[in-house]
DNA sequence: ACCTGAACACCGTTCAAGT
DNA sequence: ACCTGAACACCGTTCAAGT
């Protein structure tokens, strides 16, 4: 048939995308499949493949912009506040920004890639930039220990938080939600930072 | 046709089981099929629906006896030992569980039933009494705290240890994975526990 | 150059028909 | 009573053919 659009390949880009997030803000992952998309924006299953290598390649996508909004979000704490209320602060950016569209956000940790296939050079950089804010804060809170310490100690806030907000979201693993993620993560932020000054080495 | 079989019901479910454990194990969720069940187990697809109403019913089976695999787990943890000797075993028990066979464990995590359904009864039974066993662990040591306070917290331990475990097990998040999961969740439980002691009432 | 739509190899689930 | 297998309504992905 041959051309009929009347979209540059940028906006052909950005309608899949929309559609796409649209798609699995309602239904999570389930909620995504490359022919609903293309009866959504109009196009042929086939076009999807040219803009895109895969589902996979367009959910990677669709990750990255979110590691982005985060980041974003996480550089409006106020940098004059004291560290742990830096740290009490991002915590809510967090759940904030995530809980907007929760199964939107949940993509990050339901999204596998096929065996084999490794994460893409530019995904693990973002990563790692909103890891490098949140050592940024916790540093000065264990002003005794190591960088490596400081690093794991991001990587627990950063896990625990997700563990919380997941937990929160997920309405199977519901034990959680009768309280709200929001209690929860100050706790474990507030506690978890406090511990790690007073403590000597842990155990192990 | 009619039937053909030789086993029993009862065997026909630990053999749908089986199967299924075993596609999950390799292939997570993404793994399982009714109809690659049906190939390995040599019946026809439609069988599978005279044992289970749905893969999520039979997901859920499985869900189940993972939760109850754990609970013996945790119990194995020596009662004489401090309190917080036994959080910290806990956390190891926990990693050594549900390590040998991550994909399967993630299940937990991955499979979220159809927007609607709730969880069973008996499920979420389940979880409580692994719930518990957490807080009669934690419990002893925030003794100046309330019973919901106890509750927070074991659930702030669990969300946070699934976090971290969720994290080392999706290669795509890979951020946790260079040291391995084990120190991160000894590090989480021990601090958090110490700051929990030490702290007032965290602000909010 | 860009897009289509048929084709291929899959799904989950149902249910009439067979033994 | 139990099981089959065709049927229905879906998938992701490819690629010859069309404009």
């Amino acid at each position: 048939m041959g051309r009929r659009s009347s979209h540059t390949p940028e906006e052909l880009r950005e309608l899949i995308l929309e559609a796409s997030t649209e798609l699995i803000s309602e239904g999570g992952l389930t909620g995504l499949s490359a022919r609903e998309i293309a009866r959504r924006i109009n196009y042929s299953p086939g076009t999807l493949y040219n803009v895109f290598e895969n589902l996979d390649d367009l959910v990677l996508t669709i990750e990255g912009r979110l590691i982005d909004g985060l980041a974003a979000e996480l550089d409006k704490v106020p940098a004059q506040d004291s560290p742990m209320e830096q740290a009490l602060a991002m915590g809510r950016a967090y759940l904030n920004y995530t809980s907007k569209k929760p199964k939107l956000w949940n993509l990050l940790f339901e999204h596998h890639l096929p065996a084999g296939r490794e994460v893409p050079v530019w995904y693990q950089q973002k990563l790692d930039s909103v890891m490098q804010r949140v050592e940024a804060v916790v540093s000065p809170l264990m002003p005794r220990r190591s960088a490596e310490d400081v690093t794991r100690s991001a990587h627990v806030l950063w896990a625990g938080v997700h563990g919380i907000t997941s937990l929160a979201t997920a309405d199977k693993l519901a034990v959680v939600t009768s309280e709200g993620a929001g209690p929860l993560v100050d706790l474990l932020i507030s506690a978890y930072l406090q511990g790690i000054n007073q403590s000597a080495k842990p155990a192990r």
